[in-house]
DNA sequence: TGCTTCCGGTTGCGCTTGAAACTATCGTCT
DNA sequence: AGACGATAGTTTCAAGCGCAACCGGAAGCA
């Protein structure tokens, strides 16, 4: 019930122990990327949630209407990758503070009109150059070079990450 | 308190008519990093969950475990950034597969050693190669100068956002 | 026209989460 | 020794989440 005959050594020779470079989770890729982003988000969305009382999804709708003006839910669900329901609650809660306004799109009753109302452009375009300028200064200290090669790795890993989880989707699938 | 004389123009106007560069979701360094984060995470989870039926902290405590060997829940949480709430539950999970074991620390009733059992070493073995390779094809295609400035500019970005967010915090305080 | 299928959006449900309260133990100070 | 504050870990609670079911409404088709 206890550990076993090479359970004797240390956890630092069982760990290393295998034909691959040992697995430490403080270099784990996924690992560091979400605990990055994690913190990133924890400290922009201070600065939203202090002042206006709103979280990541109705940042995430804020910003794509600002940017886009007027569309559908469904498109907003689509820029701003969020699932359909958390759309729909994040609209919701933004109407109810009338930072968001519906219109009927009368050729298609299903789907209707998302903007901002001028409150809700007005908290947008306070809150636009202030995350600006959050991005900035977080890249700031970055050499110019660097960031070029990290656009790039983002992009790519991006792409990569999506093809391996599809790649793993059909495994499960298959067996 | 509404917007302006610049209210009457399209949105696309409206976007681009500030100081700064308009705020474009897609290319907001915060969103690219929550979205990255999470397709990995989700990718590489899909590896664990389908074959261990466990979730992402208990992923990070096995690995933790798998480790260092032998260490109490608080050492588990600060070495895997997780609150000490889903520390304790990820383990209760873990002890109730019997892929870990606790064991009391004589000296200090109030904590105890956390170790992974043959079961759970087992299941570390067999996870940790195939996560490595996870995360080696992952970021294959990065051409290799840009694999090192990724690697500075995340770290650079880790510690500047926790520098940024105590800063946020302190203003919150402040006013 | 009537029927079926598809689609945008909402709602109900179970699960996970972090904050706060709580328990039990330890260390300190008198 | 006894009292009090800190500390490791659990539990409770409310909020947020995604999934699946659902509800009009639209589109295809006989």
């Amino acid at each position: 019930m206890t550990n076993g005959p090479a359970e004797d050594g240390t956890a630092d020779a069982l760990a290393g122990r295998g034909d691959t470079a040992p697995l430490k989770l403080e270099e784990f890729l996924p690992y560091r990327l979400n605990v990055l982003a994690n913190l990133v988000s924890q400290a922009l969305s201070r600065i939203y949630a202090d002042r206006y009382g709103i979280g990541v999804p109705e940042w995430r709708v804020l910003v794509t209407l600002g940017q886009y003006g007027m569309m559908t839910g469904k498109a907003v669900g689509a820029h701003s990758h969020m699932h359909k329901t958390k759309v729909s609650r994040a609209v919701a809660l933004l109407e109810k503070g009338k930072m968001v306004a519906r219109r009927a799109n009368r050729a298609d009753l299903r789907e209707s009109f998302l903007s901002l109302t001028p409150a809700g452009r007005a908290i947008y375009e306070d809150l636009a150059p202030i995350a600006l300028d959050f991005a900035k200064r977080l890249s700031e200290g970055i050499a110019p070079a660097d960031r070029a090669a990290f656009e790039r790795a983002i992009v790519h890993l991006t792409e990569r990450s999506t093809k391996l989880a599809a790649e793993f989707a059909k495994n499960r699938r298959t067996g």
